[in-house]
DNA sequence: GTGAAAGCGCTAACAG
DNA sequence: CTGTTAGCGCTTTCAC
């Protein structure tokens, strides 16, 4: 009476021919005729059969389901890439499984335990905590084929790093270029391992250029989002105020050209701006905001590549690593030093 | 040889006791003597087991997954919703499962026959076509429990709704109340549905103010972000400028403070601004964006207690409908209307 | 190329 | 309270 689930074996009495042949139909393996194919395909058309998931899973060891732990899904960047990953992965018959960690050790072990649970087939990863060892020697004790996304982990698990420093360097060198020598780096304090990098990659950069490291002009943005107005409008109304600002973060970003507003400078006349991460109002800004922006793109297709050669491929093979360049978007908000500075500099 | 998984075969056999004990044990049934809890914990333990979700969810029928399907990832509010309701419920024992639907209908049926294929539990969805039949038909006819977000949907399913109309009523009595007579309403174009709720709640709450349906002052976002900026700017510089304005949209209401900023107006002291929506930066903007919020938690409280009661209710209970309250934080942005203004008009 | 049969690891029904 | 047994729906040998 209840109106039991339609199976693969309705399928096969329909079609008139054996479970196994079904099966076989169903998955394109070799050894089935194009006539048993169309009969088995009529019969599912006609049931409007769908395969359980479950058991497929259960007796073939492939969930075709990949984990991705991100540290927040609330970061633009993140999202993006989430979304382009879902469909690229999707597109290869494999359903992406989201998970956040909040930069929560407990909580990010847990989730690497509900992935193996779950018999994910691989996983993508953006720890927060790089150096919580049970999360090192879980990844490393774990035969799953796994991709970390942007951090510096030892670990034997493939990884896709972004090239900050080179990045950094070359707007650092724009702006040089430009004359400004009072250059201003705000970063926001979240990831703190690329930061590191990031405020290196800019010292080394001044230094290269002849100009002391510039102490008091680097800022990490400790704490709120209010205080980076105040620290910028102090900046700017202070003694020697910097000529350009290099900004790291959507809010920060925001913060800096509410403040610039506020004190009535004017970009690029009084000062020039270039974003590290391109949000969507960068671009529409008026004037629009120079923007380093990182080809989510080529991210996405670098960690799927990846991750499908690992899980397709040969697993032990040595750990690879691949590098994402950064694009640099020339825009209105970088100019030339203003020549009253230009003046008192030279 | 190959170390072959750990099942629940070899725990009852380390505790001494039955397959089925050993299961019951586990899944905290009733009849289970302690000391056998104990020795099938222990057995656990030293075995590191942990059991086969794909068994599980083949035998039992319930597959402890929610599948969510909103329009895009990257919206910030659905991906805070998504956040809070994805820790709401691992709480409960359930994972989120993430699906886009990117406002394409054969997109999110393909969602949708996936949550069916994987055995979802439940689902939660707001579906950017609110129109197409294929995915009405399949909804009505599908016996998985469902809420629907927001949507203005003719369904069986259980919804929750924002009660977007008198939100946007207060907020424009808030500003008639401070004597503003030239309100402008922008609101982007994406939520269909809405937003026409929201321009009619507005005309309304004009009407009974005694101000004649001001067509000029609305604005649908109906191309890109750029030229919202124009258009307040035009809005400003022209004949009769509006002197507040309530804004819809996160990229759209930084292209009115850009603006703002622009044609050198003062906030709030030559326009008024509310958002309709109260992203991060509106609360550290300077001056602060006064706004009207949804609560997260309400959302997130509403829906997971209506998807929770229909899967372990009764299913053939009458749709449910829950209404999502506003709340509105006044802030600076907000003022009385500029004297010059309020002579003119009266 | 195809059919028959053997489980994947677990829960639920039943008998004790 | 516990052990035994029968599948869940499918893929995958293994013969033929």
């Amino acid at each position: 009476m209840s109106k039991k689930r339609v199976d693969l074996r309705d399928v096969a009495a329909l079609a008139g021919v054996s479970l196994g042949s079904a099966s076989r139909a169903i998955n394109g393996v070799e050894n089935v005729s194009s006539e048993t194919r169309e009969r088995v395909q009529r019969a599912i058309d006609i049931l409007g059969y769908r395969p359980s998931h479950a058991a497929r899973v259960l007796r073939s060891r492939l969930s075709k389901t990949i984990g991705c732990m991100l540290s927040e899904a609330t970061n633009p960047l993140y999202a993006r890439l989430f979304q382009a990953m879902e469909a690229r992965l999707r597109a290869e018959g494999y359903v992406l499984l989201l998970a956040t960690g909040l930069n929560d050790a407990d909580r990010e072990l847990e989730n690497l335990r509900l992935f193996a649970e779950r018999g994910m087939d691989g996983m993508i990863l953006t720890p927060g905590n790089e150096r919580d060892r049970r999360i090192l020697d879980f990844l490393d004790s774990s035969e799953m084929p796994a991709v970390i996304l942007d951090r510096d982990i030892e670990t034997k698990k493939d990884v896709v790093m972004f090239n900050h420093a080179p990045a950094v360097k070359r707007i650092t060198r724009e702006l040089l270029d430009l004359g400004h020598r009072r250059i201003a780096l705000l970063v926001s304090h979240v990831d703190v391992r690329p930061n590191r990098r990031r405020i290196e990659a800019f010292k080394t950069a001044m230094r290269e250029h002849g100009i002391a490291s510039p102490n008091d002009l680097v800022r990490l943005q400790t704490t709120s989002t209010a205080s980076t107005f105040d620290e910028v409008v102090g900046l700017l109304k202070g003694q020697d105020p910097p000529t350009a600002f290099i900004v790291q973060g959507t809010n920060t970003l925001l913060s800096v050209l509410n403040a610039t507003a506020a004190v009535g400078a004017r970009i690029p006349d009084d000062v020039s701006i270039i974003s590290i991460g391109d949000p969507d109002f960068a671009r529409t800004h008026v004037p629009p905001i120079a923007a380093l922006k990182v080809k989510t793109e080529d991210i996405v297709e670098r960690t799927v590549d990846l991750l499908l050669t690992r899980i397709k491929g040969d697993r032990s093979a040595r750990p690879q690593r691949a590098l994402v360049q950064f694009d640099f978007e020339r825009r209105a908000s970088c100019g030339p030093v203003p020549q009253s500075h230009a003046r008192g500099i030279q």
